[in-house]
DNA sequence: CCTGGAGTTGTCCTA
DNA sequence: TTAGGACAACTCCAG
């Protein structure tokens, strides 16, 4: 039987058939694609968090659908499966498109290395604007700070490559594969109901809501973005971190924006890119960053871990209103409105004095974009213990918090309705509320709600006294 | 090599 | 009520 001639594609966190080199190279230089997706738990240093696996799940169901079921499914050990394929196919190419993680470098290094003896091999930048090796001081060493990194490394360096347009074809092969459903992501269908309920799950819509938030989100980005009831942040975190769409096109679609509307949105916006880019690079040249305070003078930093806090932060129950709105719209959700990621992580780290590590595992598991650059990189920041960190003294009141950014308390009410009825001047501090009004309305303080499980300004001090006296 | 300006997102106190 | 400064010192980065 004579083997058919095929070019291979490998789908990794570029879930997309739009704007997508990799495949798009493959195209033109090759008559027959095959698509492969593995899902490599041997290799990675962490397994996919429970939220990430939901949104893995549909995101290949669509992907799937969108190339006539052609999409061959393996789990385990990519090198073995390119092996097996090449007994099935003769591969002329196997190509893919990069990924930055410390494992999945080395895992591609070796399985390079070893296959390139056998097969041509191609990859490709498809998701970062700019390679982090590119981005570098005129010293060679990279950027710690964000800012320079932004206006050198960025604005002021070579215009990344404009999105790409489809041109991808596949052909029918006869191979048999796994099901995706053999994958198991879905282990839990609460999660999967939750989820499904909030997020539309497809390339399709990655670009429906691209256009919503251009169109509506953009206009009052720069200052609507602070306020979590407010419709201006993009939500598109989860698209971008599995590739649904790209950095690049949103680039360019705030450029062309830029002219017609107040230049600050779009900038910030752009800004916010630059951010992924910045957290990229740095995982990228500080490999150790998901586990190790990049300032080494906080390794010996008093930490306490009480099992309590932790728990009471985790399901949103620390007294708290803001910070448990926003621990419980992650757990409802698998998505936390940025300024609430900042409030609550200052308040696990600071005034509960809890590792940042806890937090970023927890959020790793609930995050629907949940990211390994992002999210270990943002917990460092909030911990102050990163490379451009926030200073030690900077440490959120949820009480003010609350007031300035959900003044109305919509959206601490939409996540804890058993404060719906409590007054909008206890709203942000329930305990302050005096007991006829609390019996009026039948709310039970320390029942329906708990009593902050620590003092503010106590915890404050204390953290403000632990961190001062952290030195090199 | 030296120099000087700057560094995501806050809070609290004082005048 | 509001605006401004203190909170720290250090490292980073460009010229």
């Amino acid at each position: 039987m004579v083997k058919k001639k095929v070019g291979l594609h490998w789908f990794r966190q570029d879930l997309r058939l739009n704007d997508n080199p990799s495949l798009n190279y493959l195209s033109e230089n090759h008559e027959n694609i095959i698509a492969v997706f593995i899902l490599d738990e041997i290799n990675s240093n962490r397994k996919i968090g429970m939220a990430s696996k939901v949104w893995l799940h549909y995101s290949l169901e669509n992907l799937n659908k969108n190339i006539f079921n052609n999409l061959i499914i393996f789990k385990g050990n990519p090198e073995e499966k390119f092996v097996k394929l090449m007994n099935e196919f003769d591969i002329q190419e196997i190509c893919w498109n990069r990924c930055y993680e410390p494992w999945r470098i080395k895992r591609d290094k070796i399985l390079k290395k070893n296959l390139i003896k056998k097969v041509r091999i191609s990859t490709f930048n498809c998701s970062l604007l700019w390679e982090p090796w590119t981005v570098l001081k005129n010293d060679g060493l990279p950027y710690k700070i964000f800012t320079p990194f932004y206006k050198r490394g960025c604005l002021n360096s070579k215009p990344p490559r404009k999105p790409l347009t489809s041109k991808i074809k596949f052909f029918d092969h006869d191979f048999s594969s796994l099901n995706i459903s053999d994958l198991k992501l879905i282990e839990n269908r609460r999660w999967e109901k939750k989820i499904t309920k909030y997020w539309k799950i497809s390339e399709e819509h990655a670009l429906r809501e691209v256009d919503n938030f251009f169109l509506n989100g953009i206009n009052d980005y720069s200052e609507g973005r602070n306020f979590p009831a407010k419709k201006n942040v993009s939500r598109l975190s989860p698209y971008i971190h599995w590739g649904q769409i790209s950095s690049n096109l949103l680039w360019y679609r705030a450029e062309l924006l830029g002219n017609k509307i107040e230049e600050k949105n779009t900038e910030i916006f752009k800004s916010e890119l630059g951010w992924r880019e910045f957290f990229h690079s740095l995982m990228y040249h500080f490999q150790e960053i998901q586990e190790n305070n990049l300032q080494k003078k906080f390794d010996k930093f008093p930490w306490e871990f009480k099992e309590k806090f932790f728990n009471a932060w985790k399901k949103g129950l620390t007294g708290y209103p803001i910070v448990d709105a926003g621990m419980r719209e992650l757990w409802e959700t698998g998505y936390m409105h940025n300024r609430v990621r900042m409030i609550t992580g200052s308040f696990l780290v600071k005034n509960l004095l809890i590792h940042w590590n806890y937090g970023e595992k927890w959020f790793w598991d609930c995050l629907l974009d949940a990211d390994y650059a992002n999210n270990s990189a943002s917990w460092q920041w909030v911990a102050g213990t990163g490379t451009d960190a926030a200073p030690y003294f900077r440490i959120f009141n949820p009480i003010t918090q609350g007031k300035k950014f959900d003044p109305e308390g919509e959206y601490i009410k939409k996540f804890i309705p058993e404060l719906k009825k409590l007054p909008l001047k206890f709203l942000f501090s329930p305990w302050e509320c005096p007991l006829d009004v609390r019996e009026q309305i039948d709310f039970k303080l320390g029942e329906n709600y708990p009593l902050p499980i620590v003092d503010i300004k106590s915890s404050r001090e204390k953290a403000l006294n632990a961190f001062s006296k952290t030195k090199n």
